[in-house]
RNA sequence: GCUCGUGUAGUGUAGUUCGGUCCAUCAUGACGGACUCUCGAUCCGUCGACCCGGGUUCAAAUCCCGGCACGAGCACCA
């Protein structure tokens, strides 16, 4: 059978199964996979907490939750998680950002806006329903005595209280008649579980910190498993997708999900996402640094916020490819900006117009028959982006330091040589593969100012600029170097903040 | 410690459910070339990966067993 070789066992194969040896080449399934259980209908959502404006890794739930929620004409909540007043204490500026954000990456409206702070009453009424149906307790242990408890399977001394008991704790709890750690409330579910995460977990904490939002109106405040469980059922969300850092989150939810007889959501997760060359920048850090002067605001440059990244020019619908193209894994990733800004290049390069700016600049005369103007389209693939026309009577111009070579092309103008320290005309015309290079009438150079994110630091580098009509706000390519985003652009003031290669 | 999750080129992914031209997809990157009056765009080419070890099978990225590595949860944060 061996000598029969290859071929043998080809037909043998194809006895067995003939499509075995006529499969089609390997493709890629684009785009993001289809939602499981879809029937009816389609509820997702987004729950920041508005402790601070959204970063990059924020918008991957934007983009994705709205993705879904289009794709089968469902609805998206957004839901501000601002329940916490103590360590993530909510920015009240930022329930606006957050919407502003969204709509700026999705060019649409959540179809629902909530706020977990307004919703407590309905979170009140659930906590009295854990408690007097005997799913839930007060428990009086600081969180280092119940650790003992957790991990030794056994139950604290106040698992057993009798309801009513309960009831008037929670009452007292209420009222303001308890400090901050006194008190909890648990779900009952199994101190003999096998994962720990599970067993009894803390569902309402006294806080009594001034809301920004409603003030000082509560002493109890739902943590997140709890408030996010009700809040998904009363909103009817059929789909969550999150990070995998709450598969346990999930799980708590089941069990009480289970005791209340609903169904859970369809879950999806997605690992963690680092960023190449980039420190990690927690809200709360950022907070700090802005309110000791460190940064300039949350939208300065070296801050990895959407703000800061519509400011410097990044196009919504890059940052949107960019997260459908990496789809749902549940790998921990670490992704590069080179990767994102290809794509941002990739969407802004055909409306970018073409402007020439020199950091290093070294001024040179050219004799001969030099033309009195210069004609220069501003985009080589798009001539309805226009014409730039400067005057070169005077036969002087800018070039960069390092391109003063002996033969060169003034790009668009004319081929130029350097004999005995003098640059000669030699043709308008690009007569050989000489060296192409940008350059600036002298008659028409201007000052401006190039920003550039420098790891911790800001640099500000002064350069000349061709007078240009350019609008603020605009995203220009500065021939041979780069993108920049035009932020000032006055006779008084020019200045221009690099965006990316 | 207990529980859970993840390992495919430098990076990010497809394929893994149901083993089969998978000498493994696509993008990005690097390198080279063509074209172009930018180091832009466009086009072509090259480089580069199934965590390791066994097993099952005619056939394993895919199934089984055992390792290893990394990450997360066990907060009165979200």
């Amino acid at each position: 059978m061996i000598e029969n070789g290859a071929d043998y066992v080809r037909r043998e194969i194809e006895n067995i199964d003939p499509r075995a040896v006529n499969r089609v080449r390997q493709e890629k399934n684009a785009g993001l996979k289809p939602l499981e259980n879809t029937e009816d209908g389609v509820v997702l959502r987004f729950a920041p907490n508005p402790n601070g404006p959204l970063s990059l890794g924020h918008s991957r739930g934007i983009v994705i939750n709205n993705h879904y929620a289009v794709r089968y004409k469902g609805k998206i909540v957004l839901r501000f998680d601002d329940t916490d007043t103590v360590v993530k204490p909510p920015l009240i500026e930022a329930y606006e950002w957050i919407i502003e954000d969204f709509e700026w990456l999705t060019g649409s409206k959540p179809d629902i806006t909530i706020k977990a702070s307004e919703r407590m009453p309905i979170y009140l009424e659930y906590a009295d329903k854990l408690l007097s149906e005997g799913y839930g307790y007060v428990c009086e242990c600081s969180s280092d005595d119940f650790k003992k408890h957790r991990i030794s399977m056994a139950p604290c001394p106040h698992r057993n209280r009798p309801t009513q008991e309960n009831m008037e704790l929670w009452n007292i709890m209420q009222k303001g008649g308890m400090k901050p750690g006194d008190a909890i409330i648990r779900v009952k579910t199994d101190m003999t579980l096998p994962n720990p995460a599970l067993r009894d977990w803390p569902a309402w904490r006294i806080q009594k910190n001034i809301h920004p939002l409603v003030g000082g109106l509560y002493n109890v405040w739902p943590l997140l498993d709890f408030q996010s469980a009700i809040e998904d059922h009363e909103q009817g969300v059929t789909h969550i997708i999150r990070g995998k850092d709450l598969m346990d989150s999930t799980r708590k939810q089941i069990l009480l999900y289970n005791h209340f007889g609903w169904t859970y959501p369809e879950t999806l997760y997605w690992g963690r996402v680092s960023v190449h060359d980039q420190g990690s920048f927690s809200t709360s850090t950022m907070r700090e640094d802005i309110d000791s002067g460190v940064y300039n605001g949350w939208d300065d440059p070296r801050l990895p916020t959407l703000m800061s990244m519509r400011k410097r020019g990044y196009d919504p619908e890059a940052i949107t490819s960019f997260w459908t193209e990496m789809g749902i894994t549940q790998k921990d990733v670490a992704i590069s900006l080179e990767s994102l800004n290809a794509v941002n290049s990739a969407k802004i390069d055909p409306t970018s117009r073409r402007i020439s700016v020199i950091l290093d600049p070294v001024e040179i005369e050219i004799t001969g028959d030099v033309p009195k103007k210069a004609v220069l389209p501003s985009h080589p693939d798009d001539a309805s982006l226009g014409n730039r026309v400067h005057s070169t009577k005077m036969g002087r111009f800018i070039i960069e330091r390092l391109d003063q070579e002996d033969k060169i092309r003034l790009k668009d103008f004319a081929d130029i040589e350097n004999i005995d320290d003098n640059y000669h005309i030699v043709s308008t015309k690009k007569s050989d593969d000489r060296k192409i290079i940008n350059w600036i009438s002298a008659e028409s150079v201007r000052d401006c100012t190039l920003v550039i994110p420098d790891g911790p630091d800001l640099s500000r580098k002064s350069c000349l600029v061709e007078n240009a009509e350019l609008i603020v706000g605009e995203v220009i390519q500065m021939e041979r170097s780069g993108f920049a985003k035009v932020m000032e652009w006055s006779d008084d003031s020019r200045v221009l903040h690099w965006l990316h290669r």
